[in-house]
RNA sequence: GCCGCUGUGGUGGAAUAGGCAGACGCAAGGGACUUAAAAUCCCUCGGAGUAACAUCCGUGCCGGUUCAAGUCCGGCCAGCGGCACCA
């Protein structure tokens, strides 16, 4: 079969039927199914691309069979940092490059041969796309979800430019692999924060993987402990945040960031060490993060000459500097009990510090640093208590004297949506001299982002000097007025494009609350699961916002998720250009066609395992193929035989059958694809055992038999399989037909194969036939020559039938 | 350092729920057809052992539970992924 020409005549003829268009009246039996959409950055599409949208498109055609009215868009992310880099080496404007990138993909995607249904297609960077993204970040701002504050960004010094939590690699710019810095920006922020507990709370409903809930868990990073007071000489208050309130008797003095406040007041207070820590937080704020965050780096501090009281004890504690203190979590300042934390322990040693031990281990020598949990001692009148008991006490006294309490913190932090780029949606927002930050009224969106910049790095966003752009009115008092020239992070615009699909075309609004309510949430979501922590987090965040301003009625995006494993190259690392290693599916696809190397894609590997590359079995999946196009030609030219009845053959090929069709319904189900098409396979052998073997066939069943072969490889090698239908004489799609359906009738065997042990091991295969008693199968067995040789003389103490399967006679 | 996942033939990978390890393929070897090659079809294919059976060993390593362990438990080793001074 000349798969080229046979797979552009069903796409023409799909495209012309609009089969792969969602029809709306069906929309109580909707079924999305998602892959996650692709960035238009190289010219053409990569395996990557290959293995996340053929075997689920082959998972979406196996639930339309089904009878589901499937929805299976896509779409592109186009705003970003690629289009903008490349710009910046070739001088092609972004809009450019990225829209000639977007014609390429639709071609290649098309020619996949996947149910994309094109008319919902969207592209972020699109106006009638990024009006809406900017919609989205006035509604946050008017739920006070979206704020400005200054903070500490990566900053890479050679780009000049912000870098992207993502972007940084170790602590090295993606791009030029200069150390990253830190620098103090004003940048706008969404407070995911504020959906922290429901955020990790509902993990536990959602059918994801495992792997990806547990590292959501994680980054969202909940600790539960306590909040203490211990007041300064200078009156002012520092909190402290600790998850072991059990050890606060042992604290032997207290540590702010270097970043803390306090540092400038104690500065002034304490003029005899003003210098040395004015030279410490210098050389704190020049550390880059890789020195910095590196465990085994050997503790440093600075002591500020202030002290303060212990909120239990009243005893005096001095009060140290160290950059082992993260200003940005908890709040920046640590008790410090050398005895029972290790890099406290560190730096009391370091300094000279004295070490208290307030916790004994549980039979047994204590020894310094002891970190677990234990019984307390030197601790007043919480003597005796063992750790988690104590924690509580601590913690319900403190609240009572009203130097604390309880406390929850969140390792996650607020997202960080600035950009000092161009190639992204713009900020809505305006400055202004007299009313300060005013919002873009919703009627004067979408901000546009104009086509004349300079994109050229400059240490400033490239808006900033476009004065067109900058310059407007304040809608509030109608004056001159700057706009803000920073662009969105392009993970805004992917934290909501499941929702404009379903109403891709609403020029009215973002979306529809009626329509989402529908259509959403996605029922099956597959992608890479480098997005656990990022897109993933992002997209459930945003969800729960719309939901909370009543745009939505639904908590989660994505119901269920599949992540795919990665194709590697042959020598088993990553594919990319340096270690050149990278396959083109290019290759292969015109070689034996899209259907081939999708199959192949599917039986070669395990999905969500992938591998390294290798294209040993390509070769016979072609082959595979031939055999099974030979076999469906061969059976058109069976002519009627009077034979109608169901013997033996006819039996043993519909076992195979349903067999198959039972298997392949269950794996297909879970995106066990390999194991899918080996029962294809299987069933194909059945087949092919039964055209050699029966001369004067059952027809008008072999003729179903293979039909229903055709039925159930359709999902997985569409172009080929309208072929054989057509071939097989119909005039409709097979894609209109019903995923053929199992008869468990056919799966029930007269006599089945038992495994027969003496002692637990195997000793004979025998058929029995089904439906005898427990005592009626161990009479057979014993009357078997082989067994009963080997069990004459000695009693059978006992029998273990497991049924369908085995016999275990136990001997002695 | 902490958390998680994965280790199965020459090879990609199978093995509901503790029940015949190696499904389905690839590669390899042998054979049929052919002048020949390709294609196609048939046979063999974890290791040791045997003339052939028998038998023994075998799912990273060491133990354990069980009539029965790739699967469960305990302890290691290796690889991968995530987090990493988170108080």
């Amino acid at each position: 079969m000349d798969m080229k020409s046979v797979e552009s005549k069903w796409q023409a003829k799909w495209e012309k039927s609009k089969i792969n268009v969602f029809n709306k009246k069906n929309a109580d039996k909707k079924m999305y199914v998602l892959e996650m959409f692709s960035y238009p950055s190289g010219s053409k599409l990569h395996v990557g691309h290959w293995y996340n949208y053929g075997p689920t498109d082959t998972y979406a055609r196996f639930k339309k069979m089904q009878g589901y009215e499937l929805f299976q868009p896509m779409g592109f992310d186009a705003f970003g940092l690629p289009a903008e880099n490349y710009a910046i080496k070739t001088g092609i404007h972004p809009k450019d490059s990225t829209e000639k990138n977007i014609e390429t993909m639709e071609r290649q995607l098309k020619n996949m041969g996947a149910m994309f249904d094109w008319s919902a297609e969207m592209v972020t960077c699109e106006e009638n796309y990024y009006k809406w993204t900017q919609w989205l970040f006035l509604q946050l701002y008017k739920k006070g979800l979206a704020y400005r504050k200054e903070a500490l960004v990566n900053w890479c010094p050679s780009c000049e430019t912000v870098l992207a939590n993502e972007q940084v690699i170790g602590g090295e710019c993606e791009r030029c692999g200069s150390i990253v810095n830190r620098k103090d920006m004003t940048q706008w922020f969404f407070k995911i924060t504020e959906y922290a507990e429901e955020l990790l709370d509902c993990l536990d409903d959602l059918d994801w993987p495992e792997k990806t809930k547990l590292m959501q868990k994680n980054w969202i990073g909940k600790s539960t402990g306590c909040e203490i007071q211990f007041e300064c000489e200078t009156g002012d208050i520092i909190n402290v945040f600790t998850t072991r309130p059990d050890t606060v008797f042992g604290v032997n003095y207290v540590v702010l960031a270097p970043e803390h406040p306090l540092a400038e007041k104690f500065k002034q207070v304490h003029p005899e060490n003003a210098d040395a820590i004015a030279e410490y937080v210098q050389k704190a704020s020049e550390s880059n993060d890789i020195d910095r965050l590196s465990t085994t780096r050997e503790k440093t501090g600075v002591f500020t000459g202030a002290y303060a009281t212990h909120p239990l004890t009243g005893k005096k504690l001095p009060i140290y500097l160290a950059d082992y203190v993260l200003y940005s979590y908890g709040t920046g300042a640590v008790m410090a009990v050398a005895a029972h934390d290790e890099r406290d322990y560190a730096f009391a040693t370091k300094y000279n510090l004295p070490i208290t031990q307030v916790i004994q281990k549980k039979g047994g020598e204590t020894v310094l640093p002891f970190c677990e949990d234990g019984i307390l001692v030197n601790s007043g009148s919480f003597d005796g208590l063992p750790s988690d008991e104590a924690r509580d006490a601590i913690a319900v006294h403190l609240t009572k004297i009203g130097k604390g309490g309880k406390k929850i913190n969140y390792r996650l932090r607020d997202w960080s949506v600035s950009r000092q780029r161009y190639w992204g949606a713009p900020i809505p927002m305006i400055h202004c001299e007299k009313c300060g930050v005013v919002p873009v009224p919703e009627k004067d969106l979408p901000v546009k982002l104009p086509y004349d910049v300079e994109f050229r790095p400059s240490g400033k966003s490239p808006l900033a000097s476009h004065e067109g752009f900058m310059n407007c009115t304040c809608p509030n008092c109608g004056g001159k007025a700057k706009r803000d020239p920073d662009t969105l992070d392009t993970f805004v615009c992917s934290s909501w494009y499941y929702l404009r699909y379903p109403d891709a075309h609403n020029d009215k609004q973002a979306f529809s609350t009626e329509v989402a309510d529908k259509m959403c949430p996605v029922d099956v979501y597959v992608g890479g699961s480098e997005h656990a922590c990022m897109h993933l987090l992002y997209a459930r965040f945003i969800t729960k916002a719309l939901r909370d301003m009543g745009y939505l009625h639904f908590d989660e995006p994505f119901k269920r998720l599949v992540h795919q494993g990665i194709i590697l190259g042959p020598d088993g690392n990553r594919m990319s250009k340096s270690h050149g290693n990278v396959i083109s599916p290019d290759v292969y696809v015109d070689e034996y066609g899209s259907d081939i190397f999708r199959l192949y894609l599917m039986f070669g590997f395990s999905y969500t395992e992938g591998g390294p590359w290798n294209d040993d079995g390509i070769k016979s999946v072609a082959k595979f193929t031939e055999r099974v196009e030979r076999l469906v030609r061969k059976s058109t030219e069976e002519s009627k035989t009077g034979v109608t009845e169901m013997r033996a053959q006819e039996k043993a090929l519909n076992y195979a059958k349903h067999y198959a069709i039972k298997c392949i319904t269950r794996d297909a189900e879970v995106f066990s694809f390999n194991t899918s098409v080996a029962r294809i396979m299987e069933y194909v052998n059945a087949l092919q055992k039964y055209d050699a073997e029966v001369t004067d066939k059952n027809v008008a069943f072999y003729k179903e038999a293979i039909e229903d072969l055709i039925r159930m490889f359709a999902p997985f090698a569409p172009h080929f399989s309208e072929e054989l239908w057509e071939i097989t004489g119909h005039k409709s799609s097979v894609f209109e037909e019903t995923f053929p359906l199992v008869d468990e009738q056919a799966l029930v065997k007269d006599e089945v194969e038992y495994a027969v042990q003496i002692n637990s091991k195997i000793k004979a295969k025998m058929m029995i036939a089904q439906g005898l008693s427990d005592e009626e199968m161990q009479a057979i067995v014993c009357q078997n020559p082989e067994i009963a040789e080997q069990i004459a003389g000695k009693t059978v103490r006992k029998c273990i039938i497991v049924k369908g399967r085995l016999i275990n006679l136990i001997v002695g």
